[in-house]
DNA sequence: GCACAAGCGTTATATTAATAACATTTCTGG
DNA sequence: CCAGAAATGTTATTAATATAACGCTTGTGC
């Protein structure tokens, strides 16, 4: 079982010093990229020698990297958990009503439409705020505060100062007061709008700040409160919200920019990722 | 993606010579051991040399065993920016405009393939957990946390006692006190997987808390640490890492929820408007 | 603050993998 | 059966990985 290597990184007397902790961390996180790493690869990763963690192995008791590989194809020889999907039968099923088929043909359409949305103008323009903002703001409520969430912390990997702001405190200073120039506020708002919402951009706007602002069809103050409104036409039916397209739409504005910026995203990522590593150990 | 492997080893034309076959079988048939394997390792087993199956890669496209390995590593767990080669062809052909279109049109598959998992056992399981738990629990970290949390808040529109635990206190009491019967855990945990997920699970289910764990194909531990596993095939698409299809799965399943309880829901959707309402949080 | 020990990095070396160049076998059409 | 061609095997070379041996750094007990 890969579980015994799981116990085996995880136990307390094998995480004496700084490494073991770097190295162990860096297994238990990575165990699926595991068969392709070297001793080299995961020592360049975590900024150490290659020698340290074929120490660490062998005090595991493998015999080097390939003995645990050797366990860990084993462990990983049937995995019967693999959903095998057939478009076919859900266009058969479609075609017979089935509502669960239903619901996800109209998610369907609904990608379709997005396509649309990032030929426009507009998407260009977002694009090019985000990415050449000094500092990013998100904000949004109630439900959608989540995925908002979710699009802050994604985009943080390919850009630095990006942040999430929930205006706890009532005023929002740290994005309306007009201390550093060329801010942008990403504000995602739809359906039963929030009543911040729109004063928040009007007020940002004033503060020169620029706004993004994805939303739905039903928004009624696109122009007025935002320099750039990206509108997602969306099905809001009583079962269906429509957040999977807004997420789809957010991963679509980050593969963008991610393109876009190249290489500087690899090497944020390769920051990021060394300080996850780094930290990680600490809640293990 | 490694569908692409897959479709190149079966295309007849890269079928000609005997070999040509013994290793594409070989190839199709072994996908989840190639990490492991070598050039060697494969002719020895086919009684060839491996001089042969290193042409046929190069046939196939590929610059040796280790570039395919680096393929099926990105169809593994694919920060597809990772790849630094690949962003200068991403870029051109964002400029040609394919390739927008054709990220949806592979999110568009991956939506196919949830279908599939909505007839699965699992997904009965999962919905029947929701529906009649007392209390119903939502976890999640990283970056999948906003995610979960915009699940958690639609999931509460639909049922009463539904609750994000973020377990900042470090004790998870309110799920594993074991003072209430019939509680739920959903936990959603994707990707690079977080150290906390996988203990918390186990955790509740010894406190006596059925457990349901949303995660992808590369979970290693779906089976001890959850009652009901729902497994996401090729979340890891490329936009970036499939998040639009986690939440079209939630989206699925609340909406199968709703249809489920029927008037139950608009009962309480209507007393929770009404309290947004008096509340005033939302407008018009 | 000193001496000793444990941990870590560096260099050199053995082992292994992949491939180019050449030799041999197998296949094909007549 | 016999060329010529295609496919495959063999050998030698190159690149890369893992580790042993040694030396430096950091930590620890007194």
């Amino acid at each position: 079982m890969s579980n015994r290597i799981l116990k085996l990184v995880r136990s307390e007397e094998l995480r004496r010093s700084k490494s073991d902790r770097l190295i162990a961390n860096y297994i238990e996180r990575n165990m699926v990229e595991l068969p392709y790493e070297t001793a080299r690869s995961i020592a360049t990763h975590l900024r150490i020698s290659p020698m340290t963690v074929g120490r660490y192995l062998r005090r595991l008791g493998f015999d080097g990297l390939d003995d645990l590989k050797n366990e860990l194809r084993r462990g990983h020889s049937n995995p019967a958990w693999q959903v095998k999907g057939q478009v076919d039968r859900l266009q058969q099923d479609i075609r017979d009503g089935k509502l669960i088929a239903g619901l996800i043909q109209e998610q369907v359409d609904n990608l379709g439409q997005i396509y649309e949305l990032t030929t426009s103008p507009e998407w260009q323009q977002a694009i090019d705020l985000l990415v050449s903002a000094s500092e990013v703001y998100v904000a949004a409520y109630q439900n959608v505060r989540g995925i908002a969430q979710y699009f802050a912390s994604q985009l943080s990997y390919t850009r630095p100062r990006v942040q999430f702001v929930d205006g706890l405190n009532g005023t929002y200073a740290e994005v309306l007061d007009g201390s550093v120039e060329g801010r942008v506020l990403f504000l995602h708002d739809v359906r039963r709008f929030a009543a911040k919402a729109q004063p928040l951009a009007l007020e940002a706007r004033r503060a020169g700040v620029k706004v993004i602002l994805l939303t739905d069809e039903f928004c009624l103050w696109p122009k007025e409160a935002s320099d750039v409104a990206l509108i997602v036409p969306g099905s809001h039916g009583p079962l269906w919200d429509g957040a999977a397209t807004m997420t789809a739409v957010m991963d679509l504005l980050l593969s963008n920019i991610i393109v876009l910026l190249g290489d500087q995203v690899n090497e944020r990522v390769e920051l990021l990722t060394r300080l996850q590593d780094t930290f990680g150990d600490f809640e293990a």
